[in-house]
DNA sequence: GTGCTAACTTGACAATGTCAAGATGCTGCA
DNA sequence: TGCAGCATCTTGACATTGTCAAGTTAGCAC
């Protein structure tokens, strides 16, 4: 164990989702962190300043995970219009929450992080961007049938965030036949898709 | 101040929420609480057992309330059928979340509390239950058109915890022009009744 | 009044987040 | 090569926290 670790940061945030995961976010210790990657209970808030900083730079971290699994979920789709993709954007924010649900529960506990941070705010915007992007090519498609994009938005945004938080908090499996996390997300963003974005009016 | 108390519980649960509403969740701490309350450290412990003890408890009153204000919302509405009733709970349950939003986080952070709680559970599951009366009422009136009621409950369900989720979070209100949640709720809800389930299939 | 029991306090302990001070080893420059 | 500067990491300390054991107070039945 060398004295300079190499790439500590890295290590830290590994061992942040293994934290959580073991743990949950209310358990999870600077001290620790800092023991499952082998260092002194100090060297965390060496790099990220405190706790609230450590997890920030986690959530920035899930910001970026979301981004690149909405993304390839829309390129493994090869969607044939706007609508499509907007169904295979919710696939994606469903996915990538129930694969790292460790990130999307300190990604959503504002109480514990450092809102302010410019890293953490600039990749919320970018992940966002992708769906606000999406929702204005369904309507240059015509297929907002007259309803606010804004509130097309927050409603296919609530939906698949909805479905993802009370997935990973194990309220929804318990009262559901659909064990399959990727299958509900498929029919929840089929089943919006198809209702608010039809191809006729 | 008397030794004892009168009704030192239900003090400690309000002290929870001006706790929750001055640090957030996370801040909160039994000694914290104690104070507000103006009884020694230990007090909240030999009530409600631990921490999580204390904040299940709130949790549960939280879902009183829930039900509360979803039951409400439908008396005060009227509604004319079955759908209309759905999007009153929708209503109901994003306004408690606004007007109570401590008692909203707290519900959903599992990880500390005691879920197999059984007071929690059963009020839990009660609130539920007016969410899945009415999607059947809404099947008998034939206006889920083929669907699964599971699958509609659980996207109706998804949409209002999100939404109120988001807001609560404050991550929605940033992007978005109206900043009246109410009014937010009642467009995202009537707009999911009236494109999943239209009048007429 | 006299036990009895629930309500609450006091005191202690290990663990935590944070900060100051120190130790270590890489890196550029003579 | 040698050395000065500096980022990296450790050590030690302190106030605060959750929990538990033991003690104190007061309502209440008889």
């Amino acid at each position: 164990m060398p004295y300079h670790h190499g790439d500590l940061p890295a290590a830290l945030l590994d061992a942040v989702q293994g934290a959580v995961a073991d743990v949950g976010v209310s358990g999870v210790s600077l001290r620790d962190v800092a023991r499952r990657a082998g260092v002194s209970h100090s060297a965390p808030a060496h790099h990220f300043g405190s706790k609230a900083g450590l997890l920030t730079a986690f959530a920035t971290v899930g910001y970026q995970l979301l981004a690149e699994s909405v993304i390839a979920e829309v390129a493994a789709r090869n969607p044939a219009d706007a609508p499509a993709e907007l169904a295979a954007i919710g696939r994606g924010y469903v996915r990538f929450a129930v694969t790292h649900p460790a990130h999307f529960e300190v990604m959503f506990r504002l109480d514990a992080l450092d809102p302010a941070n410019a890293e953490f705010t600039a990749a919320s915007e970018a992940a966002h961007g992708l769906l606000i992007a999406t929702i204005e090519r369904c309507g240059a498609a015509g297929r907002l049938h007259g309803r606010s994009p804004e509130l097309v938005a927050v409603s296919a945004w609530s939906m698949v965030h909805g479905l993802s938080a009370l997935w990973i908090s194990g309220r929804l499996s318990e009262r559901i036949t659909e064990q399959d996390p990727q299958r509900l997300a498929a029919a929840v963003s089929d089943l919006f898709v198809e209702a608010v974005l039809p191809e006729k009016a």
